[in-house]
DNA sequence: CTTGACCCTGTAGCAACTACAGGGTTTGTA
DNA sequence: TACAAACCCTGTAGTTGCTACAGGGTCAAG
């Protein structure tokens, strides 16, 4: 099969595919007379691991090292584990990133209830309290954005 | 004051400085007789805006129309509250995905349980299976990473 | 024999920085 | 006064995971 057919097999883009490809994520394909990439079974899954693994939110770097240990299924599966759990810890700490962001934004936003003039609204007056070094509604602390 | 102070005052790289400058957030300062750049109190505030802004998780592209209000203090503040409320969205969107993403990683998480050959691990038994398009653990439903 | 769909390589763009390379300046001290 | 450390300058390239061309070649149908 050929690019094209590969790419609409796995939802994935032709460009993305010759990405992965370059990145040294799928094993090179043979080529036809005219230089055209052909694909096989073994590729097909390559990229639907990939992408399965990306749905996860891995980054390309981990997912090259889970494709080593599918190579290599008589290594020991720690290292498996230990990408697994470095990525949960991952998506917790940006929740809990995106859980104090969400809170200060929505402090925020109930500084402002009408149109009114921009100097007048409470958002605009803490955003400039706040580059003026003083405590906002979002930072109550003394400034500093940690 | 030169670029280092107001990068230490501010808790800013350097180079992050005259990015702001360069991508047109920060007025242009002035220079010495050796071309250095030379800030003044209005920058100051001015970095502290940006990056208060920043810590909220806003994008460039919409701190520079927040400081547009900030020049503008006649206008209308709607376009204030539409840029906090586009931001909530944003942040309420990004923790939904990760959300399930962590509820995905989870279950994937527990195929394994101790150290074996990654051939039989439950975790890259189960990342295999999804290459072949059969159903995951993170997946149950047939295929498509949605 | 021409149109359209497909394929190729290589480069540039996105966001928001970060990190040099290769120079000049200032400041403190020996 | 000489030297070195610390600072500043410009400009370019790297980061991540793609996406979007530009400028070409190939192939099947009508
Ligand atoms: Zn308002
Ligand atoms: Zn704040
Ligand atoms: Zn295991
Ligand atoms: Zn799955």
């Amino acid at each position: 099969m050929r690019i094209g057919e590969l790419a609409r097999r796995t939802g994935c883009d032709v460009e993305t595919v010759r990405y992965y490809e370059k990145e040294g994520l799928l094993t090179i394909p043979q080529r036809d007379g005219s230089g055209y990439r052909l694909y096989a079974g073994q590729q097909l899954e390559e990229l639907q691991f990939i992408r399965h693994c990306r749905s996860l939110g891995m980054p390309l770097a981990e997912i090259r090292a889970l494709l080593r240990f599918r190579y290599h299924p008589h290594w020991d599966c720690s290292g498996v584990n230990a990408i697994l759990d470095t990525q949960i810890v991952r998506v917790q700490e940006q929740m809990q990133a995106l859980q104090t962001l969400l809170e200060q934004l929505y402090l925020l936003r109930t500084e402002c209830a009408q149109r009114q003039q921009a100097g007048e609204c409470g958002i605009m007056k803490n955003l400039n309290q706040a580059a003026k070094g003083e405590p906002c509604l979002c930072h109550p602390l003394p400034s500093s954005f940690a």
